[in-house]
DNA sequence: GTCGGGTCGGCAAGCGTTTGCGAGGTGACC
DNA sequence: GGTCACCTCGCAAACGCTTGCCGACCCGAC
C-alpha cells in the first residue's frame, strides 16, 4: 500500500484513483469506473452507486483524462494553429474557436507559427504527438498543403480563416474576392480612377485573391490601377507603412485612392501618407480589410470591408465538434460586408 | 498481429508505436525508447541506435505524449484561465504566455471563466483532470481564492495579471496603485481640481486598488473627487458608457476629468461625452488605463496608463517554466508608465 | 583458465482507465 | 426442484510508454 504523502503545507498532494475509491467503498476498481461514467452507470446497483458517487466526492477524485486518454484514443483536445496571437485579426476567431469548442466539451491547445513553415511542420508534429482529436488551422500558407494533408491522415484537420486553394480538407474560409470587389466598387461609385493597392503575401491565399479580384475589377470598371512594385512580407503595420512610403517616393503622381489588404496596412499606410502632410480622405482615401475591433475609432474612422472573424472561428469549432460527433459537415464559407466610414470619400 | 487500417484516400490511418519500430529493427520496444531518448541514448549502441532512428523516421513514428504522461506524471501542457478572449487586454498576455512557454516545451491550454466563479471552479477542475503540469491563473477574482489554493495543493498555480490579495501564491502583477497615483498626479500637474473616476468591479483587485489609490492622491493633493456613485460591474465599454452617462446626468456640474479605471470604459466614456456634445480634451480631459494596442490613433489619442500586458504574460510563463524545473521563483511586480497623449490637457 | 568489470539489451512491472467476459446470486417460471 | 434469464460485479487485458533489474556477452587482468 502506498504511503499517501504529508500535506506539509503548500507541498503537493498526489490525487486519489479509481483504485483508492475502490477501496474505499469495497468495490472493484471496474464497478466504480462504470458507476462513475452515466453511460455506463445503468449497469450498477444504485445502492453502490450512491455510495461510489459519495466516497468519490469525499476523496476529491477527478478522472485522469491522460488515463483516459491513453485507453480510449480520445483526449478531448483540438490543437489550434494561429500565425501569431499578437495580431489583432486572430484573436477574435480563436475567441469563436474556443466558445463553440466548450459545446463539446473540448479544450483548445494553441500554438503559434511566427508564420514560418519549419515552426508549422513542428508545431503540427507536436500535436499529432499529444494525440489532439482534431486541428485547426488558422495559418495555413500555400508551402503548409502537404504536411496538413499528411496529418490529416492521422486526425481531422480543419482549415479555416486562411483558405488552401487545391486542397480537399474541410474549409472554413470567407470570400476574399467579393471582398476586394466591394472595395473596388465603392472606390468607382466615390468617382476615382487612379488607385492603388498594398498587398499583403500572396502565398497567403487571402491576399492572393485579393489582388487578383482588386485589379480584375478595376479592369472591368475602367479604373488604373498604379503598379505598386513591392509586396508585402507580412500584413502588418510596419509593412503598410513602407509600401506606401515606397509608393510615394517613387511616384509624384499619387493614387487618389489606395485599397490596403488588412487594416495593419492600412494603418501603417495612413502614417506614412500623414508624414507627407497627405491627409485621408481629402487627399487620398484609404480602405483596409477586417474591420478590426478599434477601427470605428481610429482617426479618421477606417472605411473597410468586414471579416467575420468570430464567426469564422465559431462555424471552425462547430465543424470541429460535428465531425468528431460522427455527423456529416460541409465546408463554409461567409460573406464580408463593407463597412463605409470616414476614411474614404468622393474624389 | 492487428492489422493495419487500409489506406483508403481520406481515411485515418493509425500512427506507429515503438512495438512497430522493435519489430522493423528486430530488437525490443524497450530498446526503441532508450534510443529515441536523448538522455538514455548512451546506453545503446551507436549502430542499433543508428538503426532505430533510421526505422522510426521511415515508419513516420511519433511519440504517444499521452502514452509518456500516464507514465511520467507529465503531459508538458500548461492550463491558463483568461475571463474573456475576447477582451484585448488580455490577448496580449496570452501571447506573451504562449511565447514563454514555449521555451519550456510547453503548450497551453485555454478556457475561459466569463468572470463567472462557477465556470472558474469547473475549469479548474477541468484542467486538473487533464493533468496539466500548472496553471496559469489570468482571471482570478477575491472569490476565487479558495479554489485556486486548494487546486495549488495539485498542481502549481501562479496568479497573474489580476492580483490576489491575501494569498501566498505566487503572483505575476503590477503596481496599479502606483498607476492610479501617476493618474491623478498628472491630472493635478494639469491644474485639474475637480475630477472623478469611472471604477470597474472592485471584486478585482485591479481596480480595488486603482480606486483607492487614486482617491486618496487625490486627497492628497487636494483635488475634489466628485462621487460617481454606480461601480462598472464589468470593465468593458458598455460599462463606461453607461457610468459617464448617468454621471452626466446626475450632475450638471461635470468634473474637468475623468479617470477610467481601463481603456474600454474610457472610450465608452468619450461616446458617452460626445453624445451630450462635450469634446475631449477641451470639455473634459480623459485618461485610461491599459494602453490598448490602439489607443495611439483613436481619436483623440488616448492619455492612458501603460500596462505591460506582454511582459506581465511573459513573466508568467518563464515563472512556470522555472518553477517546472526546479528553480526558485520569486513574484514579480512590474511598474506602469504614464503614456500622455492627447486626451488629457491643461484646465 | 578464471574472474571482475563494463557494455548492451531483454524482461516485466506499472502509470489509471475502460471493457468484454464470465461468475455468482436471485427470482421467475414450468 | 430444476432451468433459465437477469442483474450486479469481479477479473484481467489492453492502451503505449518508461525504467529498474538482471542476464548475456566481451574484454583485459591475474
Amino acid at each position: 500500500m502506498r504511503a499517501r504523502p504529508q500535506r506539509k503545507d503548500g507541498d503537493q498532494v498526489s490525487m486519489p484513483t479509481l483504485d483508492d475509491v475502490a477501496r474505499e467503498v469495497g468495490v472493484h476498481p471496474s464497478t466504480v469506473s462504470r458507476a462513475l461514467n452515466p453511460s455506463k452507470a445503468g449497469l450498477v446497483n444504485p445502492e453502490t452507486r450512491q455510495a461510489v458517487e459519495e466516497a468519490a466526492r469525499r476523496l476529491g477524485y477527478r478522472p485522469h483524462m491522460v488515463a483516459r486518454g491513453l485507453q480510449s484514443g480520445r483526449t478531448a483536445t483540438v490543437g489550434v494553429i494561429a500565425a501569431d496571437l499578437g495580431n489583432q485579426f486572430v484573436t477574435p476567431i480563436i475567441h469563436g474557436v474556443t466558445a463553440s469548442l466548450e459545446l463539446g466539451e473540448f479544450m483548445p491547445v494553441i500554438a503559434e507559427t511566427q508564420d514560418e513553415h519549419e515552426r508549422f511542420a513542428r508545431i503540427l508534429d507536436h500535436m499529432l504527438s499529444r494525440r489532439v482529436d482534431a486541428v485547426v488551422a488558422l495559418a495555413a500558407r500555400a508551402g503548409d498543403r502537404q504536411i496538413l494533408e499528411d496529418a490529416a491522415r492521422i486526425a481531422p484537420v480543419v482549415v479555416a480563416a486562411r483558405p488552401l486553394p487545391g486542397s480537399r480538407l474541410p474549409q472554413v474560409v470567407h470570400d476574399d474576392a467579393a471582398g476586394a470587389r466591394m472595395a473596388a466598387e465603392h472606390l468607382h461609385e466615390l468617382g476615382h480612377r487612379r488607385v492603388a493597392q498594398l498587398r499583403g503575401p500572396l502565398d497567403v491565399a487571402n491576399f492572393e485573391h485579393r489582388a487578383s479580384a482588386f485589379s480584375e475589377t478595376c479592369r472591368e470598371l475602367g479604373i488604373e490601377e498604379v503598379e505598386v512594385p513591392e509586396i508585402g512580407s507580412r500584413p502588418i503595420y510596419d509593412e503598410g507603412y513602407r509600401l506606401m512610403k515606397a509608393l510615394l517616393e517613387r511616384d509624384t503622381d499619387v493614387p487618389t485612392a489606395v485599397f490596403a489588404h488588412n487594416d495593419l496596412m492600412a494603418l501603417g499606410a495612413l502614417a506614412a501618407l500623414k508624414e507627407r502632410d497627405l491627409s485621408v480622405p481629402e487627399d487620398v482615401s484609404l480602405i483596409g480589410y477586417n474591420d478590426l475591433p478599434m477601427m470605428a475609432l481610429v482617426d479618421p474612422p477606417l472605411t473597410t470591408v468586414r471579416y467575420p472573424s468570430r464567426e469564422i472561428g465559431l462555424a471552425a469549432g462547430e465543424l470541429v465538434v460535428a465531425h468528431l460527433a460522427g455527423e456529416e459537415s460541409a465546408d463554409v464559407c461567409l460573406q464580408p460586408s463593407l463597412v463605409v466610414r470616414r476614411s474614404t470619400r468622393p474624389v
